[in-house]
DNA sequence: ACTAGTTAGTACGATACCGAACCAATTGCA
DNA sequence: TGCAATTGGTTCGGTATCGTACTAACTAGT
C-alpha cells in the first residue's frame, strides 16, 4: 500500500529541483554572455568581477582572499589576476604581514574601466529593470542567497 | 531640480541586479560542482544534461537541436556529443531526412547511467530539500523562468 | 633552535569552451 | 537545370578552468 497522505514523509519530486538548477545554470550563462558584450576585448566576466569586488570591499586583499570570495580555486584566481595585471588594471604588491603572500591593488585604469563598464551596463539593464522591477527581484534574492549560503556551508564539510 | 516622487522615472539601483546575477552565477557554480561529484570520472555536467534531455524529450534529435535547447554554440555541443559517444553512452546515426545532419540516439548504457546518477542525486538532494521544501522553490521558480525567457528573447534580437 | 605540519602562490598539463574558417548538403529562385 | 545563399557539422586555434605537484614562508610544539 502506498501512503495516501499528501507529502508527509515522502521525498519531494526531484524534477522540481532539477528545473531550479537548470534555470540557474542557463541564467548564469545568458547573463554572463550579456555582460561580456560591454567588456573591452580580452576581458571576461571574472576580470570585471574582481575589479568590482576590489572597488566594493576595498583593495589590498590577498589573492587567496579574493579566490575564496568567489569560491574558485586559487589557481584560477592566479590566472585571472595575471590577466588583470597584464592589462594594467591592478598591481600586485608584496604583503609585508606575510611574505609568502601578496596584496592586490586596483590601478586608476582599473577603477576607471570598472566605472565605464558599470555605466555601459545601465542601458543594457534598462529593459530588464522594466520587466523585472526591484520589488520582484527583492522577492527572490533572499532565498537565492540562502541557497547559496547553504550549498557553500555544505561544501566545506 | 530632482524629481521628488519616489521611483517614478528613476533608474533602479544597479547594485540589486548585480547581486542577483552574482548569486545566480555562484549558485550555478556550486550546484554544478555538487552534481559532478556523483558523475563517473571523465563525465561532466553537460554530458549528464544531454543524457537527461534525451530521456525527457526523446532521442533521435539532431545535434543542432540539442545545442539550441541548451543555448550553447554548436561547436560546444559537437564536443560534448563526441565525449558521450566515446564513452558509449549515445550513438550518432545519419539523418535520412537531411544528409548534412545526424541524429543522436541514447544507448542503453546511457539510459542506465542517467538512471543511476538520478538515483545517487537523491541523497545528495536530501538536505537541500529539507532546507528548501518544494513550496519555497515553487515560489521563485516562475520568476527565474520568466527571467530566462526574457534574456533569451532579448538575445536573438 | 629544530622540525613537522600548514599555508600562499606558481608551474604545468589536461580538458572545456567557443569563434572563425571550412566542407558538404539543401534550398530558393531565376 | 544551374547557381547563390543557407544550413548542419567538424576542424582548428586561442583562451579558461582547475587538479596535481612544487617552492617558499609561516607556525606550533618540543
Amino acid at each position: 500500500m502506498t501512503d495516501a497522505r499528501p507529502d508527509s514523509g515522502r521525498e519531494p519530486d526531484p524534477a522540481l529541483y532539477f528545473r531550479l538548477f537548470n534555470e540557474i545554470g542557463i541564467l548564469s550563462q545568458l547573463s554572463r554572455a550579456k555582460l561580456e558584450t560591454v567588456l573591452p576585448e580580452g576581458l571576461i566576466l571574472p576580470h570585471f568581477a574582481v575589479l568590482n569586488h576590489l572597488v566594493r570591499v576595498g583593495d589590498g586583499r590577498t589573492p587567496l582572499e579574493i579566490a575564496r570570495a568567489f569560491q574558485v580555486p586559487k589557481t584560477s584566481m592566479s590566472h585571472t589576476l595575471a590577466g588583470l595585471e597584464r592589462a594594467g588594471l591592478v598591481r600586485l604588491g608584496p604583503n609585508e604581514k606575510d611574505r609568502r603572500s601578496k596584496r592586490v591593488w586596483i590601478a586608476p585604469e582599473g577603477r576607471d574601466l570598472r566605472e565605464r563598464v558599470v555605466g555601459r551596463m545601465g542601458p543594457l539593464l534598462g529593459g530588464f529593470t522594466s520587466a523585472f522591477p526591484p520589488e520582484r527581484v527583492a522577492e527572490v534574492l533572499p532565498l537565492l542567497e540562502e541557497m547559496r549560503a547553504w550549498l557553500d556551508a555544505e561544501r566545506e564539510v
